[in-house]
DNA sequence: TTTTGTGAACGTGTTCACAGCG
DNA sequence: CGCTGTGAACACGTTCACAAAA
């Protein structure tokens, strides 16, 4: 099996939503254009990416929803469930544990750790937040992936320790890049880039109206 | 002024946001190797990036740290204040709002909306949350960007009305996709694509162990 | 005839390597 | 000599277009 690009994979998950929502709507088949059409790609896009993990479609009618569902399901390693833990409990970390549609998807929040002793002991949803000391301790229950939502000076002390402490994926809100050894996994999401992309696009794509500033 | 690539303008968020910490630390002159090696990109990227709005540096020198920081502050618009309404004031809609590193880099949040007269009237940080029929007045006041932070089945009746109510930038955190017009700057957060893209990866990347599961 | 699966063509973003300038 | 700015080379992801299969 060939590399596989991350486009293909963050794409393979939107396909899985998908084919959830079309299995709930009674469909037995779809093809690649109505596939695709739902999501904002093409159809070539779709075949090829489905084309990376084998030949799950049939000429003539398209694909078989449950069976294409189920596949994906396992490509993407949601055929199982993953252990995950939270470090630091702000308003971030707090939303992300309390939100229950991870865990519909086979992530359990197992612990969520903090250093403010003001937060440590707190109840949230059915755990407890735990002081950060004890992550080493508390990962030997088997931890697969870290949340890191800390303030950004805590976040690559706090990503160190999660690799130390076995984690193999770590997602990073923090707006800082981390640096992990490469068999750890690691996927950031920054919400300022993302505000300062809108404000980018908001500055220079000609407004409707008088354009906004003509750069001194 | 040639097209600019999304990848550049995120890249362009990260520089900004070095050469913030490099003028804390006192240092007057950056290079392009410097400035990449914070960020893990290359000291090509970096010249290659900055030179699509102009020549910052001077040769056998580097980059004067303030100059070039209000340069790219003026690039992605920061040099003013962004007016924000976020919909939605669930668990993550709340967190968003509470987080005060937004506002300290231009995004002020404006208004709140929700749909559920439990929230309605509700106060968060200096706002109260209003109903979201309520938009279309309150967007006189001028709203810049709104923020979709709903369940999955209100995002894109919500994108219509931000639309429709003359926002001109969207963040959206549902875990769907929006069909915006194309005079309107949309983002996506996708953390359920997040999570899964760290599942597939923990699924495939060699653990250090045994190897999961041999595609059956 | 419909729709997949896929090599080839294309386009775009990244890296290289060096000329140009301080 | 050091470092930027940039055309050229390269790598990679997307789209095209069609042969193969139902």
């Amino acid at each position: 099996m060939a590399r596989i690009s991350e486009s293909t994979v963050r794409r393979l998950s939107h396909y899985y939503r998908v084919l959830e929502e079309v299995e709930d709507e009674g469909k037995r088949l779809i093809s690649s254009h109505r596939l695709a059409e739902r999501e904002g790609v093409t159809s070539a896009q779709v075949r090829k990416d489905l084309s990376c993990f084998g030949s799950f479609g049939r000429r003539g009618l398209g694909y078989n929803v449950a069976h294409l569902r189920r596949e994906i399901r396992a490509i993407l390693g949601l055929d199982r469930r993953w252990r995950v833990a939270v470090v630091g409990v702000g308003n971030l970390g707090t939303a992300l544990m309390l939100y229950r549609g991870f865990q519909r998807q086979g992530f359990d929040v197992v612990a969520a750790f903090d250093r403010d002793p003001a937060r440590i002991g707190q109840r949230l949803g059915d755990l407890v937040v735990r002081d950060i000391a004890e992550l080493p301790a508390a990962a030997r229950g088997g931890i697969d992936m870290g949340v890191i939502a800390t303030p950004v000076r805590a976040a690559q002390e706090v990503a160190d320790a999660l690799v130390a402490a076995g984690v193999r994926g770590i997602l990073n809100l923090a707006p800082r890049k981390l640096f992990v050894p490469s068999h750890v996994a690691l996927r950031n999401v920054d919400m300022t880039v993302e505000f300062e992309t809108l404000s980018f696009a908001l500055n220079h794509l000609t407004p409707p109206a008088r354009r906004r500033r003509p750069r001194a």
